[in-house]
DNA sequence: CGTAATCTTGACCAACGTCAATGTTCGTGG
DNA sequence: CCACGAACATTGACGTTGGTCAAGATTACG
């Protein structure tokens, strides 16, 4: 739970290639002068960093450029449960800009970095362009249907099928950004961390790991995810992947 | 699962004694004028109707006027999740307007009654009052946060925890729409409906609640919910209430 | 008053968690 | 390049929590 170490660099709006991958939505050109000027820094941090921690006040809102992250509660007991894996294009701490501190922390999953956002000029921008406001609003509809389905795959499917629903959804959000091949993908959780996201311990999430190997559906190793037949998996645990609709991207 | 029995009677916005309340912010008299004109119908169904069915493509939303009811997902394999209680004055189907066929279903717990708004004019509101649709996001992030919560519920908490869990939050929920008196509150659950809010056996959930009895927390009969020292409830299970921030009514 | 739905409980079983030992990988300093 | 240690992965043995089945009690309602 390391904290800082982080490095800035620059890249503009304007330049970025991310946003013009055609899972997001391309923003008008006043909407990116606005997104550019509120733009404070492009900072990068290593693995292990907690980038935003819950309880601190936040003036500040994120967009993930580059690496993974993952937002998560910590209890007191110790447990902790991964909320949701953050990937490029996807905000963070938006809910603390407009709510106040916030309720969760995100935690770098590998060296990632991210485009830091003054949040008093976010809030006016949101107050002021309509078409801005409902955009981010359907992208933050479209996030809680995920989350819905998450609710479901912990309250409802047995181990192996958990962790089989968690990988194929994190594959298929990884595919429509254009970060897989056909069966592959990069896989930087360890083993602690899929257990936490999908509510098993360590051992049973493995257990459930050799599951899904013996029936030939996926394998996670050095790093990688290999799915041999994503359609497959997603039926065999009912993951039924969500319309696409345009992504706001900030 | 009924269907329909709907009856019809009629509410204007400006006399709603609902959205008078402290939870929810006034609206402005171009706001209220616009709401009023895109509301349809207001329809009453009674207990065990599906108001709104997964995959159904929707061009009206609701908000709950009176009532309980239930956001549900129902699984090939019989089993069903309950997402979120619905309480009056929450939106129902606002995702199914901005992105198309929704992907839970609605139930009514009790007989209940909801103002039916059309979706097309709702949109049109969204992208042009631009306090209005920020308003409706703070609304929803706040939602994403207590889904957050439940998820962690779910995920690392054991039965007699998740159940007191699910008590309280609820309670508190009430509590803040004035809706419960010190102690107690209606509560209109089944105990199948108990168990598949939190992800538990129908069995299961009765023992749980039989410990909290035991333990003098909390005690659910007869269709009233009663928590002896709510605060001492929440210390047990981790519950910690979220700010309070006054919601968008719709 | 009768029937169906729901509640409640006990007995038993399976899924999942815990503990602990061993293997593996990877980064670091020599 | 090699030795070492720390973090992580893997596995088996065993305990506990929660699921399933089934029967009887109670309640709601026509």
């Amino acid at each position: 739970m390391r904290r800082a170490d982080a490095r800035v660099t620059n890249v503009r709006c304007i330049d970025c290639a991310l946003r013009r991958k055609r899972l997001f939505r391309p923003l008008s050109g006043d909407e990116l002068t606005a997104i550019q000027a509120m733009k404070q820094q492009h900072l990068t941090v290593s693995a292990g960093t907690d980038v935003v921690r819950s309880g601190e006040p936040v003036r500040i809102c994120y967009t993930l450029f580059d690496g993974w992250a993952a937002r998560y509660h910590q209890l007191k007991s110790g447990a902790r449960q991964i909320l949701d894996v953050v990937l490029p294009g996807d905000a963070i701490a938006l809910d603390s800009v407009l709510l106040g501190a916030g309720t969760h922390s995100v935690h770098a999953l590998t060296l990632a970095s991210f485009c830091a956002l003054d949040g008093k000029q976010l809030v006016a921008l949101l107050e002021n362009e309509p078409a801005f406001a409902a955009d981010v609003l359907r992208t933050q509809l479209e996030n809680e249907r995920r989350a819905d389905a998450r609710l479901t795959m912990v309250g409802r499917l047995n181990a192996e099928e958990r962790v089989g629903y968690f990988l194929v959804e994190t594959f298929e959000r990884l595919r429509r950004r254009g970060l897989t091949d056909a069966t592959q993908c990069a896989f930087p959780l360890r083993r602690a961390d899929i257990a936490d996201a999908v509510g098993l311990s360590k051992v049973h999430a493995m257990r459930a790991l050799r599951a899904l190997h013996a029936h030939g559906l996926a394998d996670v190793s050095k790093g990688s995810l290999t799915i041999t037949d994503p359609a497959q998996l997603a039926a065999h645990v009912g993951f039924v992947p969500l319309p696409t609709t345009r992504r706001a991207i900030l």
